[in-house]
RNA sequence: GGUCUCGUAGUAUAACGGUUAGUACAACGGGUUUUCAUCCCGUCAACGCGGGUUCGACUCCCGCCGAGAUCACCA
């Protein structure tokens, strides 16, 4: 049996974002669910957009979602070079090819001419195909145009214009009729191929087997479908992924809705599982009511044959969702330490020569109440440094505000005395002296608790409270109530 | 304009001729005798329209409408 081989072939021209990741994921899971290979490759032919720095953005994207590749930039392999440009030699000795097969011409007829071809054409209600404007060249011999072909003159394509019939793996059977058939530039001005024919020649000698790709090639495929034929290539499996869709309107999610970059998420505290889970769920689905998915789970469950084949809307909400049961599942499964080891870099300011322990017994006590990394910072920091004391966060207090000064600064003497006596400072325990607390105010637990974790926080929220003053500390605990009782009673 | 694609609740989706059209997110309400959250329960909410075919259509066919993609020496 052949060889599964799926590829990833971006331009840098910028980040990898939302919209247009998916062609990385699902080529990654057809090959790795086949015991294929993934490949990536990168396509630099366009210098006027090459952005520095971007392959690099492309690699870190990649490697953050655990989307290894196993041919490519930095791994290498024996299907090299996996950048376009250093291909040039490929692309001319097939293009050469296709001159003496008569299916190539040189044509240095200049663009004001192109575009003047194209209005005219326009103003005359007719569809714009440049092969009705062939320049001479194109009915010389092989051997002329062979002769006569330089770097500096782009090569056209000589397209036989007829019936297409392919099948694409999501879309279904597709046919198109002649009119779509038209001389495509092969090789540029300079001296590059063109994306059109660049990538034909690379997924064949790379030996890809499937190529995933948006809708938006979808409308090319006669052409490429020519050159295949031309070319004496044979046809890999096509997957034209449908659009994911910018929050507001219908167009396709690019750059200038906004699409963040992938990796912006992983800034923001998404974990590359949700990213992950949710991005192949976006689009797809095994059939079955499962939502939440592994890697490996996906790898399993994936199937070409239910890719979604219209456009699905990214939801932000979502993710978060998603990042949120992420968050749970790898704390409950794997353990606080693993989920420690993705907070770096989230923290507080402030906690950032902590101890380790103390920054896990804070995770442990408040990961359930994250939605992503980040959350962090807002949400621990008076477990680091005493917090301000505001003393109407108490007093306009929803369950507080009905209950006098001279009430709150009681109840926080009482709690103060008592657990100046208590040394046992585990959560059970504390739990013990706060419902004997609780009992004594004679106040309902809405209004007493609250009392006490806003003197201790000043946090809109917090964890449970047991476990708030617990991993808080016996010093830090009683000193802040102090703090709060004394700035309550000199008002 | 030519060519092509798509069309189930606000969003993502299930159904592959027969169900009270299922699920998740969101929204709303409630519970878990402490906030926020988690978790649990409930409510709201959809087959674009019109014709066929059929005993029966979200499902098959046709037309319409709506949305999108593409028509580069960009990918």
């Amino acid at each position: 049996m052949k060889e599964i081989r799926t590829r990833f072939a971006p331009s840098p021209t910028g980040y990898i974002h939302i919209g247009n990741v998916r062609s990385a994921i699902y080529p990654y899971l057809i090959a790795r669910q086949n015991d294929g290979k993934f490949i990536l490759r990168i396509e630099d032919t366009d210098r006027a957009r090459y952005v520095e720095g971007a392959t690099e953005l492309i690699e870190d994207t990649l490697k953050w979602l655990g989307l290894e590749w196993d041919e490519g930039p930095i791994v290498g392999g024996e299907n090299g070079p996996y950048f376009q440009t250093e291909r040039k030699d490929h692309y001319i000795a097939w293009a050469k090819k296709l001159i003496e097969t008569g299916r190539a011409y040189p044509d240095d007829t200049p663009s004001e001419k192109i575009d003047e071809y194209r209005k005219e054409d326009n103003a005359k209600k007719i569809p714009y195909l440049y092969r009705n404007h062939r320049p001479a060249s194109a009915e010389n011999s092989p051997e002329e145009n062979l002769e006569i072909w330089k770097e500096g003159t782009p090569l056209r394509f000589k397209a036989d214009p007829k019936n297409y019939e392919w099948k694409d793996e999501v879309m279904g059977e597709m046919h198109t009729g002649p009119e779509v058939c038209d001389d495509i530039i092969l090789i540029k001005k300079d001296g590059l191929p063109t994306y059109n024919f660049a990538h034909i020649i690379d997924d064949a000698e790379m030996g890809v087997t499937h190529i995933a790709r948006g809708v938006e090639y979808l409308s090319s495929m006669p052409n490429y479908l020519a050159l295949y034929e031309a070319l004496g290539l044979d046809r890999p499996l096509f997957l034209s992924l449908p659009h994911i869709l910018a929050p507001q309107g219908n167009k396709k999610l690019g750059k200038r809705d906004g699409a963040k970059s992938v990796t912006e998420y992983r800034d923001d505290g998404v974990l590359p599982e949700a990213m992950l889970n949710y991005l192949a769920c976006l689009g797809w689905n095994d059939g079955t009511e499962k939502e939440i998915y592994s890697k490996d789970e996906l790898i399993k469950a994936f199937s070409i044959d239910r890719i979604q084949n219209s456009g699905a809307r990214f939801d932000e909400v979502k993710i978060y969702w998603y990042n949120g049961q992420w968050i749970r599942k790898i704390a409950d499964e794997q353990g606080i330490d693993e989920l420690y080891s993705r907070t770096k870099g989230f923290w507080p300011e402030v906690a950032e020569n902590e101890p380790e322990d103390y920054k896990k017994k804070v995770l442990s006590i408040i990961y359930d109440r994250l939605k992503t990394l980040s959350d962090l910072k807002s949400m621990t920091e008076y477990f680091f440094v005493d917090p301000k004391i505001d003393a109407s966060m108490i007093l306009e207090n929803k369950f507080l505000k009905k209950l006098s000064e001279t009430e709150l600064i009681e109840l926080l003497t009482l709690t103060i005395e008592r657990l100046n006596d208590v040394s046992d400072w585990s959560e059970e325990n504390l739990q013990k002296e706060l419902n004997d607390l609780l009992a004594k105010s004679g106040k309902k637990p809405a209004e007493y608790f609250s009392l006490v974790r806003i003197a201790v926080s000043f946090a809109p929220f917090s964890p449970a409270l047991h476990q708030t003053l617990s991993v808080l500390g016996r010093d830090k605990v009683l000193s802040r109530l102090n703090m709060t009782r004394t700035a309550l009673v000199s008002g």
